[in-house]
DNA sequence: AAAGTAAGCAACCGCATAACG
DNA sequence: ACGTTATGCGGTTGCTTACTT
């Protein structure tokens, strides 16, 4: 049976999104949470396709994701995380709350790729610190890969019970998380989202910098409306646009006090509760870390060589047997 | 300065599967 | 049990920017 792509109806856009269509869209999910995205063109406007609209959301949008360099450590995880699950990014992505499955699938194929082979081709493997990779069957990978996901499961399932201490945010309801991380004793309506405000304020800025002639047209029942409005070519255009911009930018810069103490990671790239809790739906197996396995281990450490030839040497028993 | 090329990355497409009626 | 729809994932494309000639 064949499918029709979701993306064939008549006035479906498609191209690079626009600061006000994120804006639109980020009203849309600070009402209704993330979710139910076929719903979010018809009561938006948005001339986007449902898929669409969730990819920019989980991919630039959502609250606490982190642009720009890879570290060495990050880049040395996605190493090790792609030598032991192969091109399963969204997996990888699990250990890397702060990017993407889609960022990271993009590093790799545009940078760790051509870096390995390189590496590979020279005698410096030991000096670089980043191993040879080692063939796995593709079972196994995906076996351990579903190992660390039941487990993750199984923590997010026992979190539950320890629920009089912490307060979990209900799934979807991202404006819990942000008033969790913002304030984690209370989970007040008064903030929003600032984080994703602030990579909306940063595509603003880039905008800003570079103006495009926008046409684009925002319906009457978006919640959004009254306080961006781009459809006059009027002089007021422009103030109604800086208006908009300048409240995102105070937005950024009050994100940007009020979070920084919430906003931590340890040395040992250990999610810190508060952190953990800033991370939306999509990611929600973050939220109680439980202390790392050997097999945890060996991908969070710099020097994970030494515990390679262990690692692979074990037999799956003896990975899975702690786990449960 | 202009043209050509490479690199980086945002977004799309198609498939698999979960969820629902 | 089956068909349909929604969602998630990975591969790929194509546009933009940076760099080279």
């Amino acid at each position: 049976m064949k499918r029709s792509p979701c993306c064939d109806k008549i006035r479906i856009k498609k191209g690079p999104w626009t600061p006000e269509e994120d804006i639109i869209l980020v009203s849309y999910i600070q009402e209704h949470g993330p979710g139910n995205w076929s719903s979010v063109t018809s009561n938006t406007g948005l001339m986007r396709c449902s898929k669409s609209c969730r990819l920019r959301w989980t991919n630039y949008l959502r609250p606490g994701i982190k642009r720009g360099s890879f570290t060495d450590h990050e880049e040395k995880m996605i190493i090790n995380l792609q030598q032991l699950l192969g091109n399963r990014w969204a997996a990888i992505a699990s250990y890397l709350p702060q990017r993407t499955d889609n960022d990271i699938k993009n590093y790799w194929n545009t940078h760790l790729k051509k870096k390995l082979k390189k590496i590979q081709t020279s005698s410096n493997n030991e000096k670089e610190g980043i191993t040879i990779p080692i063939v796995k069957g593709q079972w196994e990978r995906r076996l351990q890969t579903d190992i660390h996901m039941a487990k993750q499961a199984l923590c997010e399932a026992l979190s539950i019970d320890k629920s009089t201490n912490i307060i979990l945010p209900e799934k979807n309801n991202i404006m819990s998380y942000n008033n969790y991380a913002t304030n984690p004793t209370t989970l007040n309506q008064t903030s929003s989202y600032a984080s994703n405000t602030e990579n909306i304020a940063r595509l603003l800025e880039k905008w800003m910098k570079k103006p495009q002639n926008s046409a684009y047209t925002i319906n009457s029942g978006n919640s959004f409306s009254n306080m961006v409005t781009t459809t006059g070519s009027s002089s007021s255009e422009c103030t109604q646009k800086d208006y908009a911009f300048g409240s995102m930018l105070s937005f950024k810069h009050s994100y940007n006090s009020d979070c920084s103490q919430s906003l931590s990671v340890d040395e040992n790239n250990n999610l810190t509760m508060d952190y953990c809790l800033f991370q939306d739906e999509s990611k929600p197996k973050q939220v109680t870390q439980a202390p790392l396995t050997f097999l945890e281990k060996w991908l969070f450490d710099d020097g994970a060589v030494q515990c390679n030839e262990d690692l692979m040497n074990m037999s799956l028993e003896e990975n899975t047997s702690g786990l449960f």
